[in-house]
Parts: structure tokens; sequence; C-alpha cells
RNA sequence: GGCGUCAUGGCCGAGUGGCUAGGCAGAGGUCUGCAAAACCUUCUACAGCGGUUCGAAUCCGCUUGACGCCUCCA
């Protein structure tokens, strides 16, 4: 018996519109592919947001019992182009007039985007491959394409043929778009004209004399369409067909419609069950956007030095922030929003440290089996973690009232409230308990504690402004002490 | 212009055809030497206008506004 034959997970899938009940190609495994960044800058925060949303399914998943494959790719070609236009893109212009070797920026930016992940807590994904080490794969595709007739070549350049493709199948079905009106609403850009139709995307480029990734093909020597190394990854190690495909709401079209046109045109079928689409990340209520200056790194947020943010914010801190929207909405960070989040963020925390402190009785004044039913409600009902952390609220709460005499537990509830609380709270929501780590440190608790007994003796003295001065000072040191009935205890940050 | 998504209390953010979301902030109380913490109580909402319904913030229509995609993008 596995968890998730007791537990039913709905997913909302973008391609109907609807929550659907989730069930796997494989009974008790599952596949699932999630659209990875192209690495030719720091990461950004909105990039982060979404592969935190997938991370969490990726968990909860696991938590239930599910073996688990996730494949998240690493784009490293295509868009490195060394003949971008000036000022698009700072970073690939500095590439540009450095003259660094292409790989030393997908290197770069492949290490910090490993970086900022490991620090957010991820979870590894259990595949990622890169579209340069699958060329070979990707060109297979494109042959597999073109002998179905779905694809035509053009001085040395393979497109998609978006209109053939659509006589027979439905192009547009997952962005909900119809082919006449992409036709009347297609911007007149220059360059494209090579193809049949502007619809149409590139399959196989060729590469221009100056360009320097590019590999050797039937068609020329050049480099693969953005949207096909996904299409030969995902199929490649999950399947012609598998469960989950997630990305950014962006992604959706073109990218993940073009996605689904390629597999339908090599392998005759939709390569996905369920698509999930991550909404976007806003900086006080806006969109971020490099041109306006309205952005901001991971690495700024943690460190506190931005113009936007009034302090540091720990990992685990945004982590919950994120945790308490909906994946599916649009997600403003604010200060105050931040702010907010962090102090909610420690109660919660303050309260899990309790449970090792808490004494159990005869009687239970809660429900706790009902409890945990009731988050794994929450996380089955399209992951929905806010609700999750509403009910992990409701249990601080009793925790507290516990440790306040008002309530009581018995040891067996006792032990399943713990449980429930650590597998949601670390395991699924992926929080790393902070305070306790910091304090976790036996010198310090015996320092404080010296402090807190002499504190005592001074106020047992009433010598107020001694007992007064060492809490303060502990205050600022960033040392809380919680004066309670039991004695008292401290807590750091 | 086309397609799509969304509009909730001081702020952030769930959810639902009739029954408390939750967090933060505010107010009152318990506790305390005073605080803090914790606990208890409390405040308030569903953009506007119509319609369906016994009943709608929840369904439908319109209006207004915000956002996304249509061009690299999470």
């Amino acid at each position: 018996m596995h968890l998730y034959d007791q537990q039913h997970i709905k997913i909302y899938n973008s391609l109907s519109g609807q929550k659907e009940p989730f069930k796997s190609i494989t009974e008790g495994y599952v596949g699932m592919y999630v659209c990875g960044p192209t690495v030719y800058s720091n990461v950004h925060l909105g990039n982060v947001r979404t592969f935190m949303s997938f991370d969490m399914v990726f968990r909860y998943l696991k938590h239930l019992g599910y073996k688990v494959r996730y494949v998240r790719n690493i784009t490293d070609a295509g868009h490195l182009e060394n003949d971008a236009d000036a000022g698009e893109d700072k970073i690939t212009k500095k590439a540009r007039l450095e003259q660094i070797e292409p790989m030393e920026v997908v290197q770069r930016y492949t290490v910090d985007f490993h970086n900022i992940l490991s620090i957010f807590n991820f979870l590894p994904p259990s595949i990622e491959p890169t579209a340069t080490g699958h060329i070979i794969e990707q060109i297979e595709l494109i042959s597999t394409i073109i002998k179905n007739g779905f694809a035509y070549e053009v001085n040395g350049s393979v497109y998609f043929d978006v209109h053939k493709f659509n006589e027979t199948n439905d192009y547009g079905k997952l962005s909900k778009r119809k082919l006449d009106d992409l036709i009347h609403n297609t911007r007149e850009l220059d360059g494209q004209s090579d193809k049949k139709n502007p619809q149409d995307f590139a399959l196989w480029k060729k590469a221009e004399p100056q360009h320097i990734m590019r590999w050797p093909s039937p068609w020329s020597d050049g480099f693969p369409g953005w949207h096909l190394e996904c299409t030969a990854m995902s199929t490649k190690y999950l399947g012609d067909r598998f469960d989950i495909h997630g990305g950014g709401m962006d992604l959706k079209f073109p990218h993940h419609e073009c996605e689904i046109a390629q597999n339908e045109a090599a392998k005759g079928q939709s390569p996905v069950n369920y698509w999930m689409h991550a909404n976007m990340l806003h900086l006080n209520g806006q969109r971020m956007s490099k041109s306006t200056g309205n952005t901001v790194n991971p690495d700024e947020l943690l460190s506190g030095d931005n113009k936007f943010f009034s302090k540091a914010y720990s990992p685990s801190v945004i982590r919950f922030f994120n945790a308490q929207s909906s994946y599916r909405s649009v997600l403003d960070l604010t200060d105050d929003g931040l702010l907010a989040s962090e102090k909610g963020f420690h109660r919660l925390m303050d309260a899990i440290n309790l449970l090792d402190n808490i004494s159990s009785a005869s009687t239970s004044t809660f429900n706790v089996s009902e409890w945990k039913q009731n988050c794994y409600d929450a996380m089955n009902d399209d992951f929905n973690s806010p609700i999750l952390i509403a009910h992990l609220f409701d249990a601080a709460k009793y925790i507290n009232q516990i440790k306040d005499g008002k309530a009581s537990i018995t040891s067996e509830d006792l032990k399943l409230l713990k449980q429930t609380m650590y597998a949601f709270t670390f395991d699924v929501l992926g929080l790393q308990n902070e305070s306790k780590q910091e304090s976790g440190t036996d010198k310090l608790s015996a320092a404080v504690d010296i402090l807190i007994k002499l504190r005592q003796e001074a106020r047992a003295n009433k010598d107020f402004a001694l007992s007064d001065k060492i809490r303060d000072e502990l205050a600022e040191a960033g040392i809380q002490l919680k004066d309670g009935k039991e004695g008292t205890t401290f807590t750091t940050n």
C-alpha cells in the first residue's frame, strides 16, 4: 500500500482548462519534464519561482511514494548568437564584445543556476540534459518530421510546416488559438523570407559565417531550433508520451504549442497528459524587466543588496512566501509581503520547535488525524500550498495552546502531529528550520542559558535595570528571550 | 488589433451557489515587575451594472481596470 493509493491528486491541466484526477501512465511511476533555463545570464528570479513551484510538485509526488523521473533541461544552444543585435541583452553583448567562448558563458551561468537553486534547497532533478548534448537526437527528429511530410528545407534551414500540420492536426489547442487568427495577426518581420508562412517555425537554422555554435547536419552547418530540444530530450528520457510537462506561463505559446506539434508530427501522438503552467512573478506590481530596471536578482534579494527591499530575506522565507500563493496566480513580490511572510514563517518554525518540548496527556483536544487528512486534501487539490499552510498554522496554534496548558495531546497523536508537520513543512514545502540551525550550536545555547539564569537572579532581586539590560542587549544581538510558564526560552532571528 | 487570464477586507493571499480560509497589521483582554512571546476575543471583503436563482462574492452578460501571450523570455 502506497500513500498515492490513498491520496488522489487533481491537477489543473492547461490543455483542458480544468482540474483533472491525476493518473500516471505507469502505476507508481511519474515522468515529469520542466523547461529549464537558457544559461546566458544570471538566473532570473521569476525563473526561480517557476522551478520552486515544480520543486514542490516533485517533492509532493515523491512524498506520496511515486517514483518520479524529473527531467529539467539546460538550454545551452541556439540562442547564443554571436551576431545578436546590439543592445538587446547586456550579457550576450558583453560576451560578444569580449569574444568569450559561448561554452564559457554556458558554464558560468550553469554554475550560477545550480548555486542559486541549492541555496533555495531545491532537490536536483533526476536528469538535467543539455541541448548541445542532444544534437544527434534533434537531427533524427527533424529527419522524421521531414519524412512524415510536416517540414521542408530551404537554403540549408528546415522549417515546420504549420499550415500542413493543421490540416490533419490541431495547431493551437494548448494556447487556445486558431491558425486563422494567427495568420491575420502575425506581425511582418524581416528575415523570414525563407519560410512559406510566417507561422512556420525553425527546426534547423543554417549558421551564418560568424555564428560560433554550429554542428554539421544533412542540411547545413547550423544549429537546432529552440522548440526542438525539449521534444527530443523529453521523449528520449520519458517516452513518447509522458505524465507531466511544466513550465512558465509565457512558454505556453509558442514553445509548448510547438512541442506538441513536433511530437505529433514525428511520433503521431500528443506528448503529454498533464500540462502545468506556473504564473508570473511581479516586482512591486509590475512585471520584472531589465530595460526599466524593475528587476532584482536572486542573490540581491538574499543579500539585501538592492534598492527594492528593506532587508535581506532568507531562502526559506522566500520559499514560504512563494508557497503562500498558488502557483497558478501571479505573485507580487513586495517588501511588505515578504515582511509579513517572514513573521509568519518564524511563528510556524517556533511552534515546530516546541514539538520537542511539549508533553503528552491522556486525551487530545484536537482531531489530529482529521487535520492530517486536511493537509493532504489541500495538496491533492492541484498542489494548493496556501491552504496547506493555513492548516499548518492551525497546528501551530494547537501546539502553542498545549504549551500554555490550554490544550492536551496523547502521545500517539503527538507522534502523528510531529511526523505530519515535519513531512509537510520540510519534505513537501522544502522549508528549512533556520532558527534551529543557528541556535543549534550547543555553545551558544549554553552561553544564553547562563545569561537567562543571571537575568532570573536579577529579577528575583528586583534589579530590573540589569534584567532588562540583559534582555534588550540580547535582542539587539538577534536573540529573543521568551518568558513562559515553564521558564525562559530563546529564539534567534 | 487578436487570443487568454484575473479583479476578494488596511496589506498579502485562498476558496466557495446558502455554513470561520490563513498570514501580516489594528483594537480589547489574559499572562508579566514592565515588556516581548504565546493564548483568547474582535474588526472588515468579495471592481461596477444588469440577469439566472428561494438564495450569488461564487453561474451568465456587459462595463471598467490589471496582467500574460501574439517577438527572445519562466
